[in-house]
This record gives structure tokens, C-alpha cells and sequence, in this order.
DNA sequence: CAGTATCCAAAATGATACTG
DNA sequence: CAGTATCATTTTGGATACTG
């Protein structure tokens, strides 16, 4: 999903296939590098810390750092991230509300095209 | 973007990179190929078909063809897919009003990263 | 703990040509 | 017009090892 709703290159950046879940985790609560990786499930380490990254650059979530030994790095959603991600979760809800019709209409397809 | 929030595989599709915007391109109205083609700047026949027919297959999307010579084929939204689309809108929309905030951070980021 | 670096595999996309 | 087929390329992601 790309950040800022332009197609153009060099503007706005894509957050990727994990984005999405990365703005929904933070939802509920800020969450620890390893809270994100573990509740994240199939993230790698490179694409979640990748993926934060950009999502910092955009300000849709912040970082915090605890320079302790071992450090701990805490992220949340900024303001502008709660928006998205509110609006993201609804979205999803939506489909989850409607997923019996989906899936139906996918077997349809499915049979019809096989 | 993956349609049904499912991220493990063999359930649910993805939709691509282009999936949101032929969804946002048919929330204003039903449109041929060609005119979706020539509305979405910078996507190929090949991926406009191809984010189409899993469009179709999610039950987002539908397709009317009329067999003449040349043939017209039209696509427009589902019920489920005009939710779908209204709520990725109100997404795209909240980021639109706050790209200045977006903006800043991201020039604030790549100054303080270089 | 929270990353980065490197290398490799796989998937998505683009360009071009062709068809009913 | 509305696609499909094929091939090249780009992009993305995974595995592994390493570091402050």
C-alpha cells in the first residue's frame, strides 16, 4: 500500500505487503521490536525492521529509544498513523463481514474456471 | 493489498500493487477496459487484466461483456466491493489531508539520514 | 535485544508481439 | 476492443551470519 496517494515515482513510498499489519498491530497497543516480529506471524526480521523504517519516515509511527543494555526500541502510531490505521481497520472489517460472500463467490469462480 | 485479512497462504489473494487503484478508479462510476486502461497511469494490459480477473473472482468487481465486433466489456463494483472501496477512499483521503504533515517528515527524515 | 549485511530464490511487473 | 503469450527485468523476500 502506498504512503500519500500518488503513483508517481519519487514521491510517497510503498510500505509493502506488510505494512498493512504492522499499522494493525500498533493498533491496540506500542508494542517492542520482538512483540511486532512475534505477533507479525511470516515476518522476517529484514522486512519488519525495513517496513518500520519507512513507516517512521513517513510519520505514521514513532520510535523510541532505551539506549540500555541490550537497548529496547518501542514503536507506536503517531496521530496521522491512528487515522490510517482506524480507517485501514475498517476496511478490513468490512471484507471480514462480507468473507462468506467472498469465499463463495471465489469457489464459484473457481468452478466455473476450471 | 490482500483481500480477506488472511495472510497465510492458500486463502485470500493478493491484489497487488494495483488492485486499490482500479478500486478507487471505479467508485465514480462503471468504466470499459480501455477506460481504466487510459485512467490509471502507468499500468500495462497485462496488469490491468490480470488485477481484474482476481477482482472479479473476490466478488469485488463485475464484469458485463457484450458480445458485438468489437467486443465492450465493462466492469463496476459489487456492493461488497463499493464498501470495499469507500472505506480504502476514506483512507486515502485522511493521508491526502495530512501529506503536508507527511511531507515535512519525511524531508525532516531523509535530512537527518544522509 | 535490535538490528544490518550479504547473497540467493522467488514473485511481480514491464515490453512486445500477437489474436478472436 | 479486449485481451493472452512469452520473455526479460525489476523488485521483493527469505536465510543466514554477524554486530553494538
Amino acid at each position: 500500500m502506498p504512503v500519500l496517494a500518488e503513483r508517481h515515482r519519487g514521491h510517497g513510498r510503498d510500505v509493502g505487503r506488510w505494512g498493512v499489519w504492522v499499522l494493525i498491530a500498533l493498533r491496540d497497543r506500542q508494542m517492542r521490536f520482538f512483540e511486532l516480529r512475534e505477533s507479525i506471524e511470516g515476518i522476517s526480521e529484514k522486512m519488519l525492521s525495513q517496513t518500520l523504517r519507512n513507516l517512521v519516515r513517513d510519520g505514521l509511527v514513532w520510535r523510541e529509544v532505551e539506549p540500555t543494555i541490550p537497548p529496547k526500541v518501542t514503536y507506536g502510531l503517531t496521530p496521522v498513523g491512528q487515522g490510517t490505521s482506524d480507517r485501514l481497520a475498517s476496511m478490513f472489517d468490512w471484507i471480514t463481514d462480507n468473507a462468506g460472500d467472498i469465499r463463495s463467490t471465489q469457489m464459484e469462480f473457481d468452478t466455473a474456471n476450471s
